[in-house]
This record gives structure tokens, C-alpha cells and sequence, in this order.
DNA sequence: TATATTTCATGAACTAGGTCAATGTATCCC
DNA sequence: GGGATACATTGACCTAGTTCATGAAATATA
């Protein structure tokens, strides 16, 4: 079970195994149906959760009460507000599951322990952060420059499972089109 | 000339005076000319730097050969290829005064020093990563979501002074629109 | 002061992508 | 298994924003 974290992990620093124990025992591990919402707009996010299994989504909601998805996190993603967790301030967006998911989940308390114990730790979350600015500013980057064809291109590059997983409306609000041009696009390729 | 950075730490943290005198010694203070570049796409970035006086621009080329501006930093705001600089990894942006700009630097090396020597300064580095994950977040979502005209306005709220200083044809880019097309709204809005 | 260079505005024609409405197709659930 | 609900496709029409050109201001530079 604790094999992915693991893996995880070793892509960011090194541990002994005895501090890979001591991390996994503070885990909380949390199975969540589908279709369930694990942080409203407004709330105070008190996770970090690391996905074993399964599919998340976070999102805004624009004026006219449509999703705007933001991110789509599957198997070996981390998935918080980081700003709303780490400042304990309420949070601008939705996380919520597509799948059935199994998680790790980290509260503060157990963040502030963790770090205690390994401050060799706080390197990994930083880079979590960090990676998540630089797909955040690719991702601003490609929705500006490319067209929908484009990025749709791009998306299924890079993310191929999802784009067998998600239904594809939630591909489109994440992609910043309508449903109806995805399909478009889509039949065009057929040709 | 420490006043504004004392200022501004002093929103993260609170340090003892002696602290302060520490971290500022560090400082490497710098004036660089307008249209000078700070970073080339492919090098690594070697500061953080905090701006005293001037602007700065931050952008992306496009397979047509356009910038595409991501940020613009001025008095107060810290610019830096984050990513490039920590992980020590090619950059993928280019950044470049737009005017004559008065800095103060941080190089690695000198970042670990202060990080050694007050560690608490390291809720400050955090802060400001997440400060910048929250403004493309943002960012990401109104441009999605929002019509040009209203990202346009949405500009001059946030950035009242900016719109005086910059080109328009670089508020059209960091907008995302044609510089033909801002002139059009801005027009509009004179009727 | 003249010249080159940037910057800004405006017109005309075009297109990527949106909206609305109708219909078809899966999928879920009792 | 059948009815409801969610999801995908398609057509007709619309519009926000682009591209290309041209000229006028404004700014820098010599």
C-alpha cells in the first residue's frame, strides 16, 4: 500500500526506512466514493492528499454557475489548495472526486510532525509546490497561444488515460471550450 | 533603501533587528538598464531578486515568434524563474526590464546562507511561491471564463499604475489578445 | 532639428469558437 | 427491464477576436 508514496518520495529526496515508517504511520488513509466533494469554496482545505487510486478534480465556478476545471489528479498526484491549507485562509475552489478514490491524507497537525521529525521533508513539498506554478503557467501559457485543436492534441499527449477516464465535457471546461466544439474537434480528426 | 524589504518581510514574519541587518548585508543591490535582459529561455536562473524601483517583464515566445507576457513586477514584487532557480534546470521564460530597475539579488548561495542563519525566512520563500501559484491560478480562470473587455478592466483595477507605464501593445499580450483589439476596447469605452 | 523607431488607431474581410435547440445514445437505479 | 438522467452529436446561426494594411502620433536619437 505504501509502495507508490514511496516511489514517490525517493523521486525527491532520500529516507532511511526507518523514516519511511515513521512517515506512512501518520498517513490517514481514506477510501471516498465518487462524485464526492472534499473542499468547498469558502472552506479551510485541511488536506494534502496523495492519490493511491482513482480521480479527483479541483475547479472554479464562473458567473454564469459553470465548472471551470482547473486540475484532474489521478494515481501518484497530490491534491490540496496549498495556499488555503498552508495560510488556513478559505479556499477559491472545489475539489471533487470523478472515481471511486483512495487516498493519503495529511492534515496539519501531522504535517507540522512530520516536518518536526523530517525536515528533509520539507524539500519534497516544495517541490510539489513548485511543479504545480510551472504546469499553472504552462497551462496559462498553451491557452493562450494554442488553439482548442491544439491543446486538445496537447492534453491527450500528455495525459492519454484521462482522456479515456473523464467524461468528455469535463475534458472541454478543463481544455476552455464548449462541449459541443470538442466533439467538433473530435469528429474532424476522424477524417 | 532596506525600508521597503523590511516592509515586506515584515508581512510574512516578524525578525529581530539584528536579523534584519544579517539578511540585508546578503543583499547584492543592482541597477540595471531599461530593455535589459535578466534571463534567456534555456539558461538557469541564478537570482531572486526584489524589485526597489522599476518594472520588470516575464514571458514566453510563441511558435510564431510573439512574446507572450506572464507577469509584470514592479516596486515590491519578487521576479525570478522560481523553478529554474531552485531545481537549477534550464529556464523556460525569459525575463526583461522595462525600465531602468534597481534590485535587490539573491544568488543560491547566498539564499542558503540567510536560510541557515534564520530559518524562519523560509515561511517568507514559501509565501511567495504560493502567492505566485495563486495569481496563475487566477489568472488561468479569467482568462477562461471573462471576455477581453472584462479582463481589460479587470487589469486596470488591480494594476491602476501599470497601465500609465507599460506599452499597450504588452497589456494586450499579457491579456492575450491582439494589440488592435485592446485599442478597439478602449475606444469602446471612451462612447 | 530632422530622422528613425515605436506606438497607437482604424477599416475591411475573415474565422475560431460559442449558443441554442433538437436528437440520439449510454448509463444508472429501483 | 424500463424510465430517468447524464452524456455526446449535429445543424444553423452568431460574435468576439484575428489578420493585414495603412496612416497618424509620439518618442527617441543623432
Amino acid at each position: 500500500m505504501f509502495e507508490e508514496i514511496k516511489k514517490y518520495i525517493d523521486t525527491c529526496i532520500t529516507l532511511s526506512d526507518e523514516q519511511h515508517d515513521y512517515f506512512n504511520n501518520l498517513l490517514i488513509h481514506k477510501t471516498v466514493p465518487k462524485k464526492k466533494m472534499l473542499l468547498y469554496k469558502g472552506e479551510i482545505c485541511q488536506f494534502e492528499a496523495f492519490i493511491i487510486k482513482g480521480c479527483v478534480k479541483t475547479y472554479f465556478i464562473d458567473k454564469n454557475g459553470f465548472e471551470v476545471i482547473l486540475t484532474f489528479a489521478t494515481e501518484n498526484w497530490w491534491i490540496s489548495d496549498i495556499n488555503s491549507f498552508h495560510e488556513q485562509i478559505p479556499s477559491e475552489m472545489y475539489i471533487e472526486t470523478i472515481e471511486k478514490t483512495e487516498l493519503f491524507i495529511i492534515n496539519p497537525e501531522t504535517k507540522r510532525q512530520i516536518l518536526n521529525q523530517i525536515p528533509s521533508l520539507e524539500r519534497m513539498f516544495r517541490l510539489m509546490v513548485q511543479r504545480h506554478l510551472g504546469t499553472y503557467q504552462e497551462r496559462l501559457f498553451t491557452n493562450i497561444t494554442l488553439t482548442a485543436e491544439e491543446r486538445y492534441n496537447l492534453f491527450l499527449q500528455k495525459y492519454p488515460d484521462l482522456s479515456q477516464r473523464v467524461p468528455q465535457h469535463f475534458i472541454a471546461s478543463y481544455l476552455g471550450i464548449s462541449a459541443e466544439f470538442l466533439s467538433r474537434i473530435r469528429n474532424r480528426k476522424l477524417k
